[in-house]
DNA sequence: TAGGAATATCTT
DNA sequence: AGATATTCCTAA
């Protein structure tokens, strides 16, 4: 007779590999599955969540033991666990990897569901009666007449009677008050009145509220068409309709100024996800969603991860932004995933952009989302305008043409702000001996005979790697020539400071970059400190993006040519949008905004059409390319990367990976039902930090094709002996190629 | 021939 | 991934 066969739970487990582990637990059942279990592994202890409960086989070595179930329910489950099911068959990575990257650290790391309620005091019966007995005027008399009112929580209190704790103790003894957990604070304040929508505001609007169950909607409003008010309004419904609301915003996008617009909106408490909370803070916050007590969470990429019980509402703000994908471990996108959920919760998903990307666009125009627009500024606000300045032949200064120099100083004396927009920080991106040609490279990065120029930063003083992050100081002479002229070439945001601040002596002039900011609040405090008055704000791409300028009356745009001729296929729709973006930024208030555009390509089509037509312009010329290249959005692509510290092994392995997708095609199967794949071949940047890098890019016109063949290679691919020797990984989606 | 670095193996 | 076992160099 056969032992009966005991009950097992089959763990996730944060590691790379695409298998769950089985553990025998007492009592081992359907309830455990989501809960997390700490769990012995090799000679060290892990964290996973349960995926499954099954029947051990008898035949089966003995298993091991779980050390501990760490939650009494769930803490994964329903919609949440089903959603990331999908993300982990649709990345192909595995579930247990999947499921650490939707947890908090804290939670990931076994620490309880935090509390999320807050404590308040309360007066007892025998205080009620009692108080009379205190000393009048003395502190626990005043607290006891705080309290006869209703319990107070501790902030409260803070806010009202210093020193009350001690009272309260003295309170306490005597059983007069005691200390509750009440749901966290519910105080928020009363919600103040906006403007009043516009129409195309309020068409939107309806048009959200009118939505019940899953609808994706494209909401493209140009720069200060007021989409925020449009989110507000929808929040709002779906707030009185007693439903939770998630809004994604991109990195840059969850300022203070945005946090408070909310708060004072809403009349609820706002639950943000912000860089600047510490891991006990974020998974309370997570906590709070769990347990709908958090009705409103905004926050960045990972906020897509918050369980929403009570979900009525997905917002994604800038939903063209890069940040929303991640770049390393899972690559999820994070807009996408939003998508997913929402149809999985049956609530509509409204996607914002002044410059949709345009996989949305072409959704919306072909009726796959709801195409909501707003066409116009709201208020008084008029568009900038915006014009060419042809540099060909034209001596610059510090790369500023004396056109721009003259508008700039005109704009300064007529009591405006202007901003300065290079997306090149340092001093300058090449340093260049003028006597033999010798350049500064990094010696960890680019190809193996070419490393990547280092840019100059600090005056000269010192290179630096921007994809390594590598520094040195800058050497005296030519370490080839032992030229004195090494001459910086090019020009970066802190060269273009320089220059402006000698210029205009007098007028502050702001550098708002990586290297300028490194706090998330300096760059509010610098803004705060320029107020109003006129000055020169100099900045990268950190400054085209969120930012409310209202003093902003000139926008100069300098060295963009590098992008009209890069080779990735989504380069130009980075342009165009950071053109408009930036453009945007002008004459927000009541002033006409100016924009000029510094290029040595004027007639080049990309901008010809951006200023003639505008974004949507752009957009249908560039969807046309992609449509002919055989490019997203009429096709799907995955990359499967892979480095190593030696050049052999990623195309080694590489070309095994190839083989592998070409066996699966199977000799009967027509060409159309397998991706087309091109490589191996090195990665446009082939060696960064010092690994060389080469990749395999699959394409199909169908997703269902691309991801039968990955679904059928993967096992392969994993057990290739070739797989061991390098650092691989597979990108679905990838948003660039590199 | 140490002994440190690079590499292979294994995890329920 | 990360802990551990194995082998592979290089400085004496």
């Amino acid at each position: 007779m056969p032992e009966p066969a005991d009950p097992i739970l089959q763990v996730a487990l944060p590691l790379p590999l695409p298998r769950l582990f089985d553990y025998a637990a007492e009592g081992a059942g359907a309830g455990d599955v989501g809960r997390r279990v700490r769990v012995p592994f090799g000679p060290r202890e892990l964290v996973g969540v349960v995926a499954a409960t099954g029947a051990s086989d008898p035949a089966a070595p003995e298993l091991r033991a779980i050390l501990a179930r760490l939650d009494q329910a769930p803490l994964l489950h329903g919609e949440l666990l089903e959603s990331l099911h999908w993300l982990a068959r649709y990345t192909h990575a595995p579930l247990g990897e999947v499921l650490a990257t939707a947890l908090p650290a804290a939670l990931r790391r076994g620490e309880p569901l935090p509390d999320t309620h807050s404590w308040a005091w309360r007066l007892e019966e025998a205080g009620a009666t009692g108080f009379t007995g205190l000393r009048a005027g003395s502190r626990p008399r005043r607290l006891a007449e705080l309290l006869r009112d209703g319990a107070r929580d501790e902030d409260a209190l803070d806010a009202l009677m210093a020193g009350w704790r001690l009272a309260a103790r003295a309170l306490q003894r005597r059983g007069f008050v005691d200390r509750i957990a009440v749901p966290a604070s519910e105080l928020a304040p009363a919600p103040q009145p906006g403007p009043a929508p516009n129409d195309e505001q309020q068409a939107a609007i309806d048009a959200i509220a009118a939505e019940d169950g899953f609808a994706p909607m494209l909401l493209d409003g140009v720069t200060g068409s007021g989409k925020t008010e449009v989110y507000l309004h929808a929040i709002a419904d779906c707030l009185a309709r007693g439903r939770q609301v998630l809004v994604l915003v991109p990195e840059i996008g969850l300022t203070p100024q945005l946090l408070q617009r909310f708060r004072a909106r809403l009349g609820v408490p706002v639950h943000a996800t912000h860089s600047g909370l510490n891991d006990g803070e974020r998974a309370r916050t997570w906590a709070a969603a769990w347990r709908g007590e958090a009705r409103v969470v905004v926050g960045t990429r990972s906020a897509v991860f918050a369980p929403l019980p009570e979900a009525g509402l997905i917002v994604v703000d800038e939903e063209h932004d890069g940040s929303y994908k991640q770049q390393d471990g899972i690559r999820y996108h994070a807009r996408d995933f939003a998508l997913v959920r929402g149809k999985a919760l049956g609530v509509p998903v409204v996607l914002g952009s002044a410059t949709p990307s345009l996989e949305t666009l072409h959704n919306a125009t072909s009726g796959r989302y709801r195409y909501l627009r707003l066409s116009h500024r709201a208020g008084a606000a008029r568009p900038p305008e915006v014009r060419v300045v042809d540099v060909r032949k034209r001596p610059l200064d510090a790369g500023l043409s004396a056109q721009m120099l003259e508008a700039i100083g005109a704009a300064l004396a007529d009591g405006g702000q202007v901003l300065v927009f290079r997306n090149r920080r340092g001093y300058a991106p090449v340093l260049l001996c003028h006597d033999c040609g010798w350049s500064a490279q990094c010696p960890r990065c680019g190809t193996p005979e070419v490393g990547r120029p280092m840019t100059v930063h600090a005056h000269g003083r010192r290179l630096q790697c921007h994809h390594c992050g590598h520094r040195r100081p800058s050497p005296p002479a030519c370490p080839d020539c032992a030229s004195l002229a090494l001459q910086p070439q090019g020009v970066g945001t802190e060269r273009i400071e320089e220059v402006l601040a000698a210029r205009f002596d007098g007028v502050p002039v702001l550098r708002i970059d990586r290297g300028s900011t490194q706090r998330r609040d300096a760059m509010q405090r610098l803004l705060g400190e320029l107020g109003a008055q006129p000055g020169i704000l100099i900045g990268t791409q950190m400054l085209a993006k969120g930012h409310d300028l209202p003093g902003l009356t000139l926008v100069c745009v300098v060295g963009i040519d590098e992008g009209l001729h890069s080779a990735d296929f989504r380069a130009h729709e980075k342009l165009a949008q950071l053109l408009i973006q930036v453009a945007g930024r002008a004459g927000r208030a009541q002033r006409p905004g100016q924009v000029l555009l510094q290029t040595h390509h004027p007639d080049h089509p990309l901008l010809a059409t951006l200023i003639d037509g505008g974004y949507h312009a752009f957009a249908a010329e560039e969807l046309a390319q992609r449509e002919a290249a055989g490019f997203p959005p009429f096709a799907h692509l995955a990359l499967l990367r892979a480095e190593a510290k030696h050049a052999g092994p990623p195309l080694a392995f590489l070309q095994a990976a190839r083989m592998a997708f070409e066996t699966v095609r199977g000799p009967s199967s027509g060409d159309d039902a397998a991706p087309a794949l091109s490589g191996p071949m090195p990665a446009p940047m082939p060696r960064r930090a010092g690994m060389h890098r080469a990749q395999l890019l699959l394409s199909a016109e169908g997703r269902r094709t691309l991801h039968a063949a990955l679904h059928a290679a993967l096992p392969a691919i994993h057990a290739l002996p070739e797989a061991r020797k390098v650092r691989w990984s597979l990108d679905v989606d990838p948003v660039d190629l590199y």
